[in-house]
DNA sequence: CCACTGTGAAACGATATCGTATCGCAGCGC
DNA sequence: GCGCTGCGATACGATATCGTTTCACAGTGG
């Protein structure tokens, strides 16, 4: 929190009072939904009043669009090194993870709802998913230059598969996908290649 | 139109009007979304007075939920018989020239959000989603027992990861999956058994 | 210590949707 | 035809959220 770009800094009171209240927006997403978001709820659960949201934002799909911006920052994933299997892996159980259980994840069908209704959150919200899905990409590219992956896989064909169960089990399914699984996955969408890979015998 | 599972018959203006609300509904769900679903922009759709569709149902939940129900047993998919590649290749691409574009694939969004606040729509969901991804698992088991897929395949998984491509098209990105991708999809998660099939027998 | 400014609480009018009730009309079965 | 019943339209009170405004207070910097 405190983040530098809270304009001016003059006084403190401010920035904590924008932190809490978009928190607060987060909570109220992630448990209420979009349709049923409320300032004045968003205001009793920051503790605040509603003139103080509405002094800092315009309406109700400002602070929405604002609150999931500044959220999506504390939620880059540290890869460590290794091979591009292990970082995939690293990854995908770091998505399937906050996927399964977070603030964040639980808001993801709010912002589906609220994408359709305000380009600015629809911006976002399909913004953020190419973002986390080309550093996917990325690495899978990767893994096919160094003869890791079969050549013949489509990394954004395979990037899209991988998302894709992960997300479908929190949005389609009744039970999210088991982020101990996340290595059966990718081995799944992500053949060895021919030469030294190693094979798995059951 | 006209469904026969409209008790008594006595009057036709029953169904009928119940068909068209029921319509005008999925139609409203689709484009307005669910937050935005107003008893009332229903009626105004369907051409019908509020009092009628009162009648017919208690309330914005009941209607949803009877709406989605009832419009899914026209959405069954007619399979041709062929290998189990060809008949994945086909669901696949019909699942996702319906999830493309149609009014109820529209209505996907405003089932999600719904599902998080009613347990009627929460079950119809999950069980409908349920139902379409038992379809493909057993297809895909079908053909690993053919030795037409590799037997290191988990179906369930694989089905997750085909639908979950295509779902994730819709919700999470700003482009939809291309139907005519779905063979390509269909490949990657499901690899020939072939020489591996005869590595392995059962 | 003081002036200032952001804050929380509350009241307010406006709007929208809800769910109900009423009424004249037209489609339906007999 | 004729009585019945479901229909569309409309009005209604109740409720809830909106976004604004006012006000006393407390945290803040100088």
């Amino acid at each position: 929190m405190s983040s530098g770009s809270e304009a001016g800094g003059a006084d403190p009171r401010v920035g904590r009072s924008r932190a809490v209240i978009r928190q607060a927006a987060l909570d109220e997403l992630a448990e209420a939904g979009y349709g049923a978001f409320t300032i004045e709820s968003v205001a009793a659960r920051a503790g605040a009043g509603k003139s103080t949201i509405y002094r800092h934002w315009r309406d109700k799909l400002d602070l929405i669009a604002d609150a999931f911006e500044s959220a999506h920052e504390h939620l880059v994933p540290a890869v460590a090194d290794g091979t591009a299997a292990d970082q995939i892996r690293q990854l995908v159980a770091h998505v399937a993870e906050v996927t399964a259980d977070s603030t964040f994840s639980r808001c993801i069908p709010a912002l589906i709802e609220g994408a359709r209704h305000d380009r600015r959150l629809r911006e976002f919200h399909h913004g953020y998913s190419a973002r986390r899905r080309a550093s996917l990409t990325s690495l899978i590219s990767a893994g096919i230059a160094t003869g890791e992956f079969a050549a013949t896989i489509d990394p954004e064909l395979a990037a899209q598969a991988i998302l894709g169960a992960v997300f479908y089990g929190r949005l389609m399914a009744a039970d999210p996908f088991d982020p101990a699984r996340a290595g059966e996955l990718v081995a799944a969408v992500l053949p060895p290649g021919g030469s030294a890979a190693a094979r798995r015998p059951e």
